[in-house]
DNA sequence: GACGTTTTAGACAATAGTGTCTAATTTGAC
DNA sequence: GTCAAATTAGACACTATTGTCTAAAACGTC
């Protein structure tokens, strides 16, 4: 999906590019099929046909259907925590106005990390197959979630140490500040459709605004208190 | 599963109750198995084991695998919509303290409808199969969260006009309301563990809290603004 | 152009699942 | 007890899938 690759779904068979990049299409291939048709429902000659690979290559490659399986979790996870961490540096050190920061943050949290295909493969995997396989989901909890929630944590402790923010907990802010960013985007991730940017955007500033109006230092921040229906944005609300 | 029916998983044919029961055993196996092992990687036999009953009863009764899982779709959304509708009618027409009735209420719904069997069930089936069939989604949209949000919409207007809530998008704060209530929660359920009343509890009090400092009208709450870190409930915070 | 490796198509056995059919048994109602 | 309806076990044909095997073809490298 991510990977470059042609996107060739029904090659006849012969040759398309160097040898080991076979790998790649038969885990892209196998992502998308293992999360349209579930573990039992996927079968490897459909994945073979989508690779564009013989069926007898993905046995040579990955001994048996459950190795490809946690081969694909496995690749799907190391691709979303290396953009999880690229995401999390990009925050600015010293902040200029919090509130577009923190959406424009929001922002790139959800389009490269949450919403697009590799976030959407994993939530559905650990969905549907995620008790069958605890060791892969006790990865995925450590990698994804969990890591993406304590360096939240430490990036609202940053910024309360710094005066911008007032909490006793940066843990559960971390949490409360993805379920906000969620909200608006959850029901939107179940059908399968991926957020327009316009809708990204506005996820993003609903949560935004609704966390700073419970976490903001009280003096610090003009969105505070009061100026509620005279606001300067007229599309911050509004169904994602 | 919440059907009054003989749990014995195993029985091994015969006569157990009345002939019209067998329904509801299959129900609540089918239920459960489509739950556990998805749409495709569910068996009729297994199906018909855990129900206590013989595989040609469910073709009797349900003419083939397709019918018996729309017919399980529509037995569990029927029932947590009932459900739903009770809990509904079950906040106070006439508050006493905000917070408490809101923690209360967000308890009663996260127990009795989001985190119950059913609720389980109903995420994961539409998680799982949801694209592939749309008019299903469609109903569950309608009478599952689509009527949730409604009806707490209508639930924050009223207590907006009445001068205890302050906000400009009904629709948008129901949404942050229940994704507050499942920031602590969501983790819980992916693991297929059901929460404690404690746990339960303390996701509607953080969540609740949270809440009611972005939402509450300036002077009319004492939750609202600055007394932070003197909180007079010591286990309002917490991981759940 | 030759060579070793990789890939491929296709056949193959083994297994599992769906849905049908039948004859025997059980059930509930009268 | 009788009778009709429901239920059962088991066999059955059919299809799909997994995983293996083999001989032929394509590939990259030299």
């Amino acid at each position: 999906m991510t990977n470059p690759k042609e996107a060739a779904p029904k090659a006849t068979g012969h040759t398309q590019r160097g040898q080991c990049s076979k790998r790649l299409s038969i885990l892209d291939a196998a992502a998308e099929v293992f999360c349209r048709e579930g573990f039992a429902g996927a079968s490897i000659d459909e994945i073979a046909v989508e690779a564009g690979v013989s069926r007898q290559t993905i046995y040579n490659h990955y001994r048996e259907k459950e190795t490809l399986f946690t081969a694909v979790v496995e690749d799907v996870m190391n691709r979303t925590n290396a953009s999880l961490f690229s995401i999390l540096a990009t925050f600015p050190g010293t902040p200029g106005n919090l509130e577009d920061d923190l959406t424009a943050f929001a922002v790139r949290l959800t389009k490269n990390c949450l919403c697009n295909q590799d976030g959407k493969i994993l939530r559905k995997l650990v969905q549907s197959e995620g008790e069958r396989y605890p060791q892969l989901f006790e990865g995925w909890r450590k990698h994804g979630p969990g890591r993406i929630g304590t360096a939240l944590a430490a990036l609202f402790a940053r910024l309360s140490h710094g005066g911008a923010l007032q909490m006793d907990d940066f843990d559960l802010a971390a949490r409360q500040f993805l379920a906000l960013v969620n909200a608006d985007l959850q029901m939107l991730m179940l059908f399968g459709e991926s957020p327009t940017a316009e809708q990204l955007d506005n996820a993003a500033r609903n949560a935004v605004h609704t966390f700073l109006r419970a976490y903001s230092a009280p003096a610090a921040n003009p969105a505070t208190r009061l100026p509620m229906r005279a606001d300067s944005d007229p599309r911050r609300t509004g169904q994602a």
